[in-house]
DNA sequence: ATGAAAATGATTATTTTTGATCGAATTCGA
DNA sequence: TCGAATTCGATCAAAAATAATCATTTTCAT
């Protein structure tokens, strides 16, 4: 039994039971305990469940600004990690667009003492992060709401996005691979996310390393038009060597 | 049973009971008081309660954007007064206008339950909102964000305006009286407000009754544009029959 | 087929969690 | 204002869970 079937397993468990511990999962499917672990883990960097000491909880439904504000998971880490790396490349006077993603807003707490800094975004949340920063001038979006997202997505926000330039883009992604490059969930991200690439000088793609190698199911961006790569220090040497193979520059 | 289990629980009971004391969560849980004041602690820290003397309370709803910090004042409860008025105005398939003041502000809560609604804006914490009402569609403008105001102004804010149609429109004023009609403090929320005015079929101004027979220094529209004043009930005589005598309908 | 890479399981050391205890701080009534 | 009762915070020890390490098996691309 391999791990996709297992990860099933464990969901489907988890949907009657509400939470459950490590022993029980291993005893229900015969397999040990230091795997069922090793699970867990995966599972919650895919947030597909809270990870406890001693079992699992079910994901709350996924609200993304209490996603936003979950801070004990490996996942969030790696992106404090990413996002204060991708602040240090933004300078004074600098003009950047950020995209609606979590890890793209972990940059915002790192960002509140660049001063003069515009910054061209269709994230509701960051824009309310930077309500208060006097040296920082937000330029947001205009368009439909998306309240999952709590983004502004839309035809009307890409011709918005498109009508500006900046020197810097800023984005997220959801898969990156050599095989097919950067990869997203939905239709309204990528479009925003290319709209932004396409307008901007230099891109760099924030990723963590538990998404390099996977794919998500749209396509859209090769990797040739990444500047760089910003991703954690946890990335497997395989896929650092095959990245750096394609000529991907990768900062870490 | 981990703590992210009890703070799921904790958090339930608070739910229901607005304030709890320690030894009643511990012997719910059946866990050591020492723990459940622990994870109070932590709690606390994460904002999602208030920690006091022997328990805790439940937190004040915070949301993304601070919405507008009005205390219990004479003017508040005015407002919501007139919120709800300017809310029963509202049928379910409307597209209406609302501007960013506080009184527009407050029509919030009622709208609510109106479903389907489309809702155009500049104001972040309207937007804020309704960010968790799927029946209402948040149409926000984009542009340059004003943080003090919590708001988006700006050309471009109002080009984004201009392009939409409304059957309603309901905006704020700073002033209001026979001599001058509707005055603002400041140009950028004239500005906006004159664009919705421009296009909506209906013109619905919110304005309490201190600021009647009052003007601020920007006039931007006349008192013939109004479809109708609505107003709190403790507008004086003499301000409602001049108003009614220039034709202003008087909502109250 | 074959060797490298990945997955699995067992074992051990480390970390986390929990509850108990005790002195210090806070509250509340007189 | 004072004193008793309660609550709190810090420290400690025990138990549980985890992370790290290593050997073995499986998988996969060549």
């Amino acid at each position: 039994m391999g791990y996709p079937e297992r990860k099933n397993k464990i969901l489907r468990i988890l949907d009657k039971k509400e939470s459950l511990d490590v022993q029980e999962i291993a005893d229900e499917l015969g397999i040990s305990a230091v795997t069922i672990r090793r699970d867990l883990v995966q599972l919650a960097e895919e947030g597909l469940l809270i990870r406890t000491h001693g079992g699992a909880m079910k994901a709350p439904a996924r609200h993304p600004f209490t996603a936003f504000a979950d801070k004990e998971t490996v996942a969030a880490s790696r992106k404090k990690y990413i996002g204060k790396l991708a602040a240090s490349l933004v300078k004074p006077g600098d003009t950047i667009f950020m995209d609606c993603g979590s890890t793209v807003f972990a940059m915002c707490p790192h960002l509140k003492t660049i001063s003069p800094l515009r910054i061209i975004t269709n994230s509701l949340p960051a824009a309310a992060e930077f309500m208060d920063s006097p040296g920082i001038q937000v330029n947001l979006a205009g368009g439909e709401m998306d309240g999952q997202r709590k983004a502004i997505h839309g035809d009307r926000a890409i011709a918005h996005i498109r009508s500006y330039h900046a020197a810097k883009a800023f984005i997220g992604t959801d898969g990156l691979s050599v095989k097919h490059g950067l990869t997203a969930f939905s239709e309204k991200e990528a479009s925003i996310s290319t709209a932004m690439a396409a307008s901007a000088d230099k891109l760099f793609v924030l990723c963590d390393s538990s998404k390099i190698g996977k794919d998500s199911y749209l396509k859209f961006a090769p990797l040739s038009a990444l500047t760089a790569l910003i991703t954690d220090r946890e990335l497997a040497p395989s896929q650092e060597t095959q990245l750096k193979g394609k000529g991907v520059k990768i900062i870490q």
